[in-house]
DNA sequence: CTTCGACGTCCGCGTTTCGTAAGGAGCGGG
DNA sequence: CCCGCTCCTTACGAAACGCGGACGTCGAAG
């Protein structure tokens, strides 16, 4: 296969209802699960074997796979792995018994969840959208954390071990840009810009909230490590929080 | 113009697989992750409970931690919380439910990720190395490297086999620019005007700067080996690290 | 109107870094 | 072996830089 682009699939715009690709040979379950899913809001698309669900899949990328493990043809479970060799994708594994094995050798392929037949169609639904929730914000990454320190960029809230930050705008600002570009060294002219959204301006402004932030995230603001000084170039945050050089 | 695209010239200094804690309760998962991580290529070690998880810890240093939040006898949070204490180390949490405030508290108390249960160990793999990249920012961008010495630009760090160097911002400068350009000899007006960039000005300066970072740089820095003096020319970076004397 | 917090600016201080100078050592040619 | 040129090494003063403290302003809250 080509390289994929580094883009994952998986981007899905939030105005869309998701994608469902359902995965089943038999003519009857197919239609229930479909039909379940349609109503529940999802777009559903079919497949009843391997090589179609392939092609299904390469053609519209789903945001989630529902996936019988006995197929004709192709295993459920090969089928699994070369959906999931063009991008990364939320499955949900249909098996037959609720076999201990099965649930081992599903979770091992890389399933995210597994339904035993027979199932209620209320059950999956429940499932798929469980699933979707938990793989939503993995993948958009909504919070940021690093080094016993969480950010919530849409709540506006920080925390260091737990305990909750009174960050003000800026500060807050700079904290979420620098978890976000962690490892990186950063000028006082990129933050201004960055962060302050200005394009000139007097760049003590930086240094000083840098300092106000060391004071209030760093154990000791005298000795940081997790906000360090790049001496003649900018700042750095160090996700590990290892000490700095000091020779 | 010879901007070319850097091919490292010599092998790669000792890598280390990265070590793994692994801390979980269920023998079964635990035996499925381990596995799955040790051939995604990782060391992988093994506590089934939190005081095991602290020896293993303080036994042999892990560059990350992969941890159940249910623990028998000691809590999941606790334990992140003493493994923290004793040094900064990348955390993953795993949780039974998709609970959403079992994740926000793990990654409040300081959790670099989760993983809902049941999770697929492909996806597990995935974040662990998401992570590791976060936390190991040497790993990232463009990285100049040769003869045991590795430059990135981006975080402005440089390291020799494997330890940081304490570089300042000319000297930082003067080995990028040599790992930039391996193996070709540059006078003294050449490198003030490449890295300095000065068309004019005392040669003397690039005399004592070369001198510093040879002393940082080389293992003898009276026999450099890597910075190797060319007569009436100038200066050259050997990235084979060859003896040019044999006296 | 007063109080308070956030924010940008300014100033003095200690530290780090840089450039230059000067003496000594090394190399190469005669 | 000697001489001239080049490079090494060390030291030092100056400049640059970052830090901490403090002040003035502005707007929101009381």
């Amino acid at each position: 296969m080509q390289e994929q682009p580094y883009e994952p699939p998986v981007a899905r715009v939030r105005e869309e209802a998701p994608r469902i690709l359902v995965v089943d040979d038999d003519p009857t379950v197919a239609e229930v699960v479909a039909g379940y899913l349609d109503r529940a809001g999802y777009a559903v698309d079919r497949a009843d074997d391997g090589p179609t669900a392939l092609t299904r899949a390469a053609a519209h990328w789903p945001d989630l796979v529902v996936l019988d493990l006995m197929l004709p043809g192709m295993d459920g479970l090969e089928v699994c792995r070369r959906i999931r060799g063009h991008g990364p994708v939320p499955v949900i594994m249909l098996t037959a018994r609720g076999d201990e094995d099965d649930r081992i050798l599903g979770l091992e392929v890389g399933a995210d969840d597994y339904v035993t037949k027979p199932f209620s169609p209320r059950e999956l639904v429940l499932r798929v959208e469980s699933v979707l929730r938990r793989s939503r914000p993995a993948d958009t990454g909504q919070r940021l954390a690093a080094a016993g320190l969480s950010v919530d960029p849409s709540a506006r809230r920080a925390t260091k071990n737990g305990v909750e930050l009174a960050l003000t705008l800026r500060e807050f600002d700079l904290l979420s840009f620098f978890l976000r570009h962690p490892g990186r060294a950063f000028g006082r002219e990129d933050l201004m810009r960055e962060v302050w959204g200005w394009d000139f301006g007097d760049l003590s402004t930086v240094t000083v909230h840098v300092r106000r932030l060391r004071g209030k995230v760093e154990d000791d603001p005298a000795r940081p490590r997790l906000i360090q000084t790049v001496w003649g170039v900018g700042y750095r945050f160090e996700p590990t929080g290892a000490e700095a050089d000091h020779a």
